[in-house]
DNA sequence: CTAATATACTTAACACTGTTAAGGAGATTC
DNA sequence: GAATCTCCTTAACAGTGTTAAGTATATTAG
């Protein structure tokens, strides 16, 4: 009696299939310039098909920044759990995420530069599991890395996470929003950044 | 025939009036949940009338915007005037930053972590007396002021301008969208990464 | 094999949005 | 007194997210 097992399949298919032609335009243009009307054309339903598999539009962006926040989580990884001198490890991963950000600004400026909606995070970002705070876990071990390792010296590796992430979301996002700044050169700037956190991160009194 | 002038003056006097109404809007509900219908309620004018001041809600917010960077402005030269330690100055310009955008969230929201219109940013941003340009002249001739004192090794005044800035954007724009983070403590968040980039500025090798 | 039900989707509509085109009182000028 | 100009309004357009109601089709029950 496959027959129910089909129906399940077909409707995660459609459901994974409005979730890609969200992401493709939220990647091309950006959540406030793609209505639901156009997502459905890409699909060719109906507009409201889309509210029996998503509650409302914000849901769907959610969704689509899960995928993104899984993707960045394992390039993390990757990173970080290749041997070597931690410290280094670090910066490695810490300019990795300014790239990925840079890479894919329409979902980081969802993800990060967004309000969020009432009664959303408490939900869901608070749960351990989730995307986002598996991926600020990987900079929390990294860092926790580093401290064992004796090369920072720092009371207290959450503050220092914190303030690592507060410096890469500073340069990923101000390159994303003021492309036309003057920058003295991305990269530079970049480096800069990540290097400046990290040394004042090790070497700091706080 | 001071006729003219009265005219004149009253232009401006509901221009102001306009700007007033959607500037406290702005700051209370934020730029997209506000409609020009409801500021038009709010100073009893017809939604229309305020196409004749403004060329459409982007400017309005612009305008709104410019306001705001000219009170950051006035801020930061209080406290980057007076005499003292040019290190500490630095360091006191970059936590009232952070304090500033944090008292202001919506407006900073709309300053620095909303995209730029097309064909927008080339003519308001690049021209050296805008009040957001200035507010970051403040901070170059801060630094500059700790190359001269020897308190800061790093050959690049402009690139270590860039750097702080990254960083005290970074907390101030966490800390107004991640509010439900489980941050360590907000106030110690702030002065760890203020001290971090310091320090990693005033003693990188960068 | 027919009748009832449940599933998956669509059409029509609501209440909004930013914005523009056309029109209308009231003061100013000739 | 007639024409013009200024400042503002009404009405409308094309779009938005979202919901309520309706319609085929497939599944199940009698």
């Amino acid at each position: 009696m496959g027959v129910k097992e089909r129906k399940l399949r077909q409707k995660r298919l459609l459901r994974q299939e409005i979730l890609d032609a969200a992401s493709e335009l939220f990647v091309k243009e950006g959540y406030e310039n793609v209505s639901m009307r156009r997502i459905a054309d890409k699909i060719e339903y109906s507009p409201t098909t889309i509210y029996l598999y998503f509650k409302d539009k914000a849901e769907l962006l959610e969704q689509v920044c899960y995928e993104m926040f899984s993707r960045l989580s394992q390039h993390l990884r990757a990173i970080l759990e290749q041997p070597g001198d931690p410290l280094e490890r670090l910066r490695r991963g810490l300019i990795a995420y300014v790239h990925f950000g840079l890479d894919n600004p329409h979902h980081y400026r969802a993800a990060f530069m967004m309000p969020i909606p009432d009664g959303f995070e408490k939900e869901k970002y608070i749960q351990p599991d989730s995307p986002g705070l598996q991926a600020f876990d990987f900079l929390r071990r990294c860092v926790f890395d580093c401290i064992s390792a004796g090369k920072m010296h720092c009371q207290d590796p959450e503050l220092a996470s914190q303030t690592l992430w507060c410096g890469v979301h500073g340069v990923t996002s101000l390159l994303i929003t003021r492309t036309m700044f003057p920058w003295v050169d991305r990269e530079q700037v970049i480096e800069s950044v990540v290097d400046t956190i990290i040394t004042g991160v090790s070497r700091g009194t706080a």
